[in-house]
RNA sequence: GGGCGGUUAGCUCAGUUGGUUAGAGCGCCUGCCUUACAAGCAGGAUGUCGGGGGUUCGAGUCCCUCACUGCCCA
């Protein structure tokens, strides 16, 4: 990294582990996510220029943990009713403390680099101390209000639940067209229709569309509710849909949030009439405990019978249920604590507008300011036994609360002793919302930040998936913004608005499917375990497919068959590093000693250095600025690609092979050749490997020490400085040179496989070529000869004409060999190929023809056509050529 | 209903500010156990870049439109 990026960046390049819940499993969604924050905190240690640190830790996930715990207790026979609250709690510790490691246990396992000292559990006293004084803050600034309405509530886990806990699912329902009579008016009526008849016995008014003509009469009249025997009065509102139903609606404030503002209104009473598990809790009715659902059937007959049921529509509908256990959701009037949120959003909003928090990809920008402009008051209180209780006591005598950060002894208001603390915790996703600035030790006790506050705080980078990002991410930096506001600068000065946010940059990775595509899902038993996975294929090449797949805004598609790809990845590597500790050892046998280094600076080679070694130093510092700068914008893909190519194509294909021949330890052969070979060798892999490292850090690891021979420079290779990659190095002529050699080879192998000469025979080419190539070819020639088995090359002025030519812009090759050509395939061959070429000659001239593209494109573009033409046109003369030198009848022999 | 995406080789996906012959991996075909590697080597085939229109000297890339499709919010 350039040094004048790193001085606008902090001191530090820091992290937070998402915390998985202590009820998880891993899985796909975490490897990836843990893969791309190992890689990029891997790469910045070893670039060495900022303290790195990556902070894991565990979420209470209260909902979660306390459902597992209550069905291991239903297993026993118990309840936490009959244990009570505390010795529940003694329980879901216990639990926690033998299950609650599951996935920080497995993450080990994947080489995740995370600073374990650290480590921490959002239930931890000084995590909790934090959210105590974040609650109590926020009351004081009069930002937590608590107040009866309408909230999501689950019936089965027994709390409110958030909206973002609620998810809507559309479902084929049914809709029932209701008479309702106007009381004292016998014979006149008013037909209503509702998609929760059930709900009727909570009906406190029936409303109308203030303009629909067909209900005018009925205006201010008093409705005799049936099954109940209440009277109620028609209102109107122009709320209500003309077009819905019957353009008559009954109004259930306590049962549904669109009632609820409705009766705000018009000053209507709420009328709850369910209990906390859905059933009806009307003293007195006959349809008294019946569930929800049975109460709908028990009213729908009685209806029915007294002929009020008019009709009955099959109706689609979007339905509510619990994010956690799928129960449909009951809304419903409760009395719970709420967060006033605009202040802390638009704080939130201002942060992202100005670019103190860069989101990747960019989209997630748009998703996040659209959420955050549209947000609604956060529903903070949970109905649960297991989270942070909320710091506040009701007095049994005066009835006012008092909030306080210790245990308060008496009543603020009145002074009596007879303070008892609600019962309700908070929201998880409050105390995860606060840990950016509580992990770094917030709420300091004197005011003063702490040191690693001063250090850390903003961190560098958030990675996460999406589907946090409003339950964690958005609340991260709302919570972020505003409680770090007040914390000043190390310098002492006053915090600035972009030194606030709790992380920089945001990258939002995919959602990890299977192979066609599919969510996973333990119901659809599509799930692919990361462990097995591991197990069969091993921690790197897993790693390594999950970074190479990891296309920004494209979710992954998990295949093995590209797993095991990666595995032969690995093993190539393998093999590859076998070949040079086989030649070390064959060195060392004669004497030949080798100094190791592990720069962060490739060797630079000589000029007349061998065009091989050059050509790969070249090749590894393209590579390495190539990885740096993908990495730098959290291209995974791209880095993994490059690193690919590199190991792969160009040093096991073209390098290895090529040094080959300089590796001759026999007692003729010339010592400093070999030393010189070697050292490059070893070297230029020394290098990738520390290059690889952060992708494939169990594989390079052990290569690297066996590399020094169990005297490595560092204990580790992620202690090791990373290459840095020189972005001049493809400017290097070297790169040309080897470009010929290669075309030269890879077409004297294509024309052997096209005239069908045997595998293992050597075979005398004759070549015409420019000067420049034909250097290139005499200074390589033993190259060439070994890599493309030619027994001998004959240069010449011109290629004979009753020999097939293969023909590059600068050289023209032919084999000389006995067998004859297999004229069909060969014409064929050519043919195809006058085609490719004259298409593009023709698109260039007509380019080249075109006035305006001339004065418009820019020099390099046109210079690049004109030459492209010039070559096009030599190889379509000789492509002409050789097929008009082809004998007439097919033969082969 | 509101918002955000996607459509490129058989499959999964890249494709930088528009610029010279659209790429990769896997799969496929052919030939090879060449002393690191058959989990390998060498050679090869494969695309009207979803349809239509526009801007431009030039469009996979920018604009409009249609079709299909995914996600989020309500």
């Amino acid at each position: 990294m350039p040094a004048e990026d790193t001085a606008a960046l902090s001191a530090a390049f820091t992290l937070l582990l998402p915390p998985p819940n202590v009820t998880g499993r891993l899985h796909m969604g975490h490897m990836l996510n843990q893969t791309e924050m190992d890689i990029l905190t891997r790469w910045q240690r070893m670039l060495g220029q900022r303290a790195v640190l990556w902070v894991p830790g565990t979420d209470h996930a209260g909902i979660a943990t306390q459902m597992m715990v209550e069905r291991q207790l239903a297993t026993e026979g118990t309840s936490r009713q009959q244990l009570g609250r505390d010795a529940f709690q003694e329980r879901v510790w216990q639990w926690k403390e033998m299950y609650g490691g599951a996935i920080l246990n497995q993450m080990k396992r994947l080489g995740a680099s995370v600073d374990w000292s650290r480590e921490y559990f959002t239930m931890d006293d000084r995590l909790s101390r934090a959210v105590r004084e974040a609650f109590v803050r926020l009351y004081e600034q009069g930002l937590i209000y608590r107040g009866a309405y309408i909230v999501n509530w689950c019936p089965r886990c027994q709390t409110a639940i958030s909206d973002l806990e609620v998810v809507h699912e559309d479902r084929l329902g049914r809709i029932w067209e209701i008479r309702y009579p106007i009381a004292g008016e016998p014979g006149s009526s008013i037909v209503i229709a509702t998609t929760r008849p059930e709900t009727m016995l909570g009906d406190v008014a029936v409303v109308v569309h203030p303009e629909d003509e067909r209900y005018t009469a009925l205006h201010g009249k008093q409705i005799l509710l049936p099954l109940v025997g209440r009277t109620i009065p028609v209102i109107t509102d122009a709320w209500v849909s003309q077009e819905f139903g019957t353009g008559a609606v009954k109004v259930t404030p306590a049962h549904d949030p669109n009632d609820f503002a409705l009766g705000q209104r018009h000053g209507l009473p709420s009328l709850n009439i369910m209990d906390e598990q859905a059933r009806v809790s009307l003293e007195g009715s006959p349809y008294f405990g019946l569930d929800r659902y049975a109460a709908r059937e028990r009213i729908l007959a009685d209806l029915a019978a007294q002929g009020l049921l008019v009709a009955e529509k099959e109706h689609a509908l979007s339905v509510g249920i619990c994010d956690r256990c799928k129960t449909v959701v009951e809304p419903r009037l409760s009395e719970q604590w709420f967060l006033r949120i605009q202040p802390l959003a638009e704080k939130a909003i201002a942060a992202v507008e100005q670019g103190a928090i860069r989101f990747a990809p960019d989209q997630y920008r748009k998703i996040y300011l659209n959420w955050m402009t549209n947000i609604h008051d956060w529903c903070l209180s949970r109905q649960l036994w297991w989270g942070h209780r909320i710091p506040a006591w009701e007095c049994a005598a005066c009835g006012k609360t008092t909030v306080a950060r210790q245990v308060p002894t008496q009543c603020q208001h009145c002074g009596s002793s007879e303070v008892v603390q609600v019962s309700d915790v908070l929201d998880t996703w409050f105390s995860s919302g606060l840990l950016p600035v509580s992990v770094f030790g917030w709420p300091f006790e004197d005011g003063k930040p702490s040191a690693d506050f001063a250090m850390f705080y903003p961190t560098s980078l958030l990675v996460t998936g999406f589907d946090i990002l409003f339950f964690w991410v958005a609340r991260m930096i709302m919570l972020g913004c505003w409680f770090s506001a007040d914390v000043p600068m190390p310098d002492g000065t006053e915090r600035p608005p972009a030194e606030t946010v709790p992380f920089r940059d945001v990258y939002i990775h995919a959602l990890v499917r299977d192979a066609q595509g599919d969510k996973m899902s333990k119901t659809k038993g599509n799930v692919i375990d990361p462990i097995e996975t591991v197990r069969q294929y091993g921690t790197d090449a897993v790693r390594f497919t999950l970074a190479s797949m990891a296309s920004p805004g494209t979710d992954i598609a998990f295949n093995v068959a590209r797993t095991e790809g990666y595995r032969a990845f690995a093993n190539k590597i393998w093999n590859a590093a076998r070949f040079v500790f086989m030649n070390m050892n064959r060195a060392a046998e004669v004497g030949i000693i080798l100094p190791v280094d592990s720069s962060p600076f490739l060797p630079e080679l000589a000029a007349d250095a061998p065009l091989e070694d050059r050509w790969i130093v070249a090749e590894l510092n393209g590579t390495a600025a190539s990885v740096h700068a993908s990495l730098s914008e959290y291209r995974f893909d791209a880095a993994a690609q490059a690193l690919y190519s590199f190991f792969w194509g160009s040093f096991c294909d073209w390098y290895l092979e090529m040094v080959k021949l300089r590796l001759q330890f026999g007692p003729e052969d010339d010592r400093e050749v070999c030393q010189t070979a070697l050292h490059c060798l070893v070297s230029v892999l020394e290098a990738a490997l520390r290059l690889l490292s952060p992708f494939m850090p169990f594989l390079t690891e052990e290569i690297w020490h066996a590399l020094y021979d169990g005297q490595a420079p560092k204990k580790s290779i992620a202690l090791a400085p990373y290459p840095v990659g020189l972005v001049d190095a493809q400017q290097n002529p070297c790169l040309a040179e080897m470009q010929v050699l290669q075309a030269f080879i890879t077409e004297t192998r294509a024309q052997r496989k096209e005239m069908a000469v045997e595998e293992k025979a050597e075979v005398p080419v004759l070549v015409r070529a420019e000067l420049a190539t034909m250097r290139i070819l005499k200074q390589n020639a033993a190259v060439v000869r070994r890599l493309a088995r030619v027994q001998e090359l004959r240069f010449c002025t011109e290629i004979p004409a009753h020999l097939a030519v293969r023909s590059a812009p600068t050289f023209d090759l032919a084999l000389d060999y006995q067998r004859k050509v297999d004229v069909r395939a060969e014409r064929e061959r050519l043919e195809k190929e006058i085609a490719r070429l004259d298409k593009i000659l023709r698109s260039a001239t007509a380019q080249l023809g075109n006035e305006r593209f001339l004065a418009k494109a820019p020099t390099h573009v046109v210079e690049g056509l004109r030459s492209q033409r010039t070559d096009t046109e030599v190889l379509l003369v000789k492509a002409q050529q050789a097929l008009g030198a082809l004998p007439v009848q097919d033969s082969m022999q």
